[in-house]
DNA sequence: GTTTGTTTGTAACATTGGTTACATTTCAGA
DNA sequence: TCTGAAATGTAACCAATGTTACAAACAAAC
């Protein structure tokens, strides 16, 4: 029932030899569920207690406001797994409400039956351990990013972050609008920024290309 | 050289019995460093690759900014880890600079080794995924709380938290001053949007007691 | 009951960023 | 080379929050 071909293709499992898959899948229980197009696969709020993967199809997650509307949070694909960061831990509930975009098949692998899992393959562990710390990273960084109050801040700390101890400009990968987004600022205010910076002798604006002025008082943007 | 009645109160060995704990570190490599007071533990940047252990002592953790000078992040004592979140994961340096308080002892397990102790036994395994999981939904809510713009919304996201689906009179169980603090904005600011909230209607304060009088308003202030 | 330090309420002013609108520049494809 | 869409620069105005300062209410110790 399960298809090592495509498991072996998810984030956990990478690495894993299909038959070898198949032969650590055989000494562990686990069931797979067929859904409908439509059919609700988590409600949110449901306790975690089991590992869920995509085998087949694509699904939706929502997360219930307080007034029981559900907002889009993302949409997940074979071979992702569902909801990893909360198999552990100790809010033990989905977050999210999750249904069906397609016909889907899911493998469902309980908790102790995982454990037993990364017991007894190392790369299938270190796998796991890797997903939920980097995502444990990301979340890190992202708040240390929100941290900085203002937006000059904000462009500080991400100029110095590009620039490390090496050259003085720097390229931007995205368009402002991008930027502008992942600082959660909206694109004018983010321009009106730079403009500001770059008259106040702190950077030198060429569209994509920013160069570093003065150093120093960059990083004395970061301190207060 | 390690002392399995101490090791066992740290999260990661939690539950485990000390005789057993000397027993499972006996099947794997490991050092115990000393350090004097004011010694460096860790360099920030440095690769991560052996989990850390306080067995004596206590150390504190602090942050170079771009400019070189340091920023006190915590103090850390036995038996606590150290940077439990860097083991694994994509980024794998330690972003802190540790130095010792006072004499320390340090437990120190080479990465592989590590492996070793999660495979031999479930319930370190389990404390471990436990300890990194809570973190990263710590991280994942506090990010949440951050979404909310405006005061009004951190406010009504936070008494609907509180209020849940029982009483609509919560009291606050810090005062003003932290709760404000926690939101990351003034007091005065606070006290400003709940004397407005007030105002409008949508709640009653009584110094630490709040009482709810529009919940469907208060609901419909954390959709846009 | 008085005193003293802490918490809370409030007000005026300054700063920051969002909103909207429009002009300008760049760049890819016709 | 031309053209239209996308990205960028800029400005005026407004809303939200920070800052600072002070008064009122409260709580604990005397």
């Amino acid at each position: 029932m399960i298809q090592p071909e495509i498991l072996c293709q998810s984030p956990i499992f990478r690495g894993i030899a299909p038959d070898e898959l198949q032969k650590l899948f055989s000494q562990i229980h686990y069931q797979v569920k067929l859904y409908n197009k439509g059919d609700l696969i988590v409600n949110g709020g449901e306790i975690c207690d089991r590992l869920l993967i995509i085998q087949m199809g694509n699904v939706k997650a929502e997360m219930n406001d307080y007034s029981g509307k559900t907002i889009k949070i993302e949409d997940i694909e074979a071979p992702r797994p569902l909801a990893t960061a909360f198999l552990f831990g100790k809010e033990n509930q989905f977050p999210v409400t999750v249904s069906a975009n397609t016909d889907v098949e899911i493998v469902s692998v309980p908790k102790p039956e995982f454990v037993k899992l990364l017991q007894l393959n190392s790369l299938i562990l270190n796998n796991y351990l890797n997903t939920i710390s980097s995502r444990a990273q990301f979340l890190s960084q992202k708040l240390k990013f929100l941290s900085f109050k203002t937006i000059r801040q904000k462009i500080a700390h991400y100029l110095l972050e590009m620039a490390g101890d090496r050259l003085q400009t720097v390229e931007i990968p995205q368009s402002q609008g991008q930027l502008a987004e992942m600082f959660g600022v909206t694109r004018p205010s983010l321009a009106r920024a730079l403009g500001e910076m770059s008259q106040d002798g702190l950077i030198e604006t060429d569209r994509r290309f920013i160069k570093i002025l003065d150093k120093n008082r960059m990083n004395g943007l970061l301190k207060n």
